[in-house]
DNA sequence: ATGGTGGACGCTCCA
């Protein structure tokens, strides 16, 4: 039984649809999780994911900024969103898909706080709820569902790159937000605390650079390829030894109009795993 | 050392 799941930061999902419908045609993911759909659920292009095969759908948008938007090809449940530092941002949602039967799997997909220009929580907002909001993802592995049977995958966009291997350049971005020890620290204490497994760093070694990010503002971003890793895909331990390939589509950020994030795929082998 | 681009919204915020 292989399953399927593709994360995206996608800013604005009407904007790129046809991008999607693109994406989905040629990769055609189980589940597809979107962050910065940056649309109200009313005005969510439902339509055009049915069409498209994808008929199941927990959303949780907001106008104008951030969003997320889990689509599926198999029926989703338990869905559920939740408002980390209650702030009324759209930042989280998660859902239950079971690939097959008896294989529960919870979906959980972030988009954490950028974090602003100034990586100093006492002078800078937006870095305190950065850090408040990883405090708060660092309780889900404590979660009785996840010891009940359910399998755990977490996306999304978590804006740190916390490899030096993440990043273009590991000395030049060391005070810049997304790389700094402070942020990367955390991220990684609460990938071992929690025992999530970083699939993406499974199947290509640390050795190996990998980005999924290159800003709009490069004269020539292919030339220039300063990018980072902010996008993720973990799992709970039970679901690692499933892991059948990682792709991260960096060829997206070349199509017209792109999203200044690519997509990443991870594909299971479910019967492989315990 | 600075400003560069892109999206949503509505004359500015956020990334």
């Amino acid at each position: 039984m292989s399953f399927s799941l593709t994360t995206w930061n996608i800013n604005s999902v009407r904007l790129r649809m046809p991008l999607v419908q693109d994406f989905l045609k040629a990769k055609g993911p189980d589940v597809l999780c979107l962050q910065e759909t940056k649309c109200e659920n009313d005005s969510f292009p439902m339509a055009a994911f049915r069409k498209a095969g994808y008929e199941h759908a927990a959303i949780h948008g907001q106008k104008g900024y951030h969003g997320v938007a889990i689509l599926s090809k198999l029926p989703l449940s338990m869905i559920d969103r939740r408002d980390y530092c209650n702030m009324g941002d759209s930042r989280h949602v998660s859902a239950i898909v079971e690939p097959e039967k008896g294989r529960r799997i919870r979906v959980h997909n972030f988009y954490v706080p950028a974090g602003g220009d100034e990586p100093d929580p006492e002078i800078n907002p937006k870095f305190a709820h950065k850090l408040k909001f990883l405090d708060e993802m660092r309780l889900l592995h404590a979660e009785a569902e996840r010891h009940a049977g359910v399998s755990t995958i977490l996306v999304g966009d978590l804006n740190i790159a916390p490899l030096e291997t993440d990043v273009w350049s590991h000395k030049q971005l060391l005070k810049v937000v997304s790389h700094t020890p402070i942020e990367t620290e955390t991220l990684l204490d609460i990938q071992s605390s929690g025992a999530w497994v970083d699939l993406m760093r499974e199947f290509i070694p640390p050795s190996e650079k990998i980005y999924t990010w290159w800003s709009y503002r490069a004269k020539d971003w292919k030339a220039a390829n300063r990018g980072r890793r902010l996008d993720h895909i973990w799992s709970s331990a039970d679901l690692a030894p499933a892991l059948a390939s990682i792709e991260v589509l960096g060829a997206a950020r070349g199509w017209e109009r792109p999203s200044d994030h690519v997509p990443v795929t991870a594909a299971f082998q479910l019967r492989t795993a315990q």
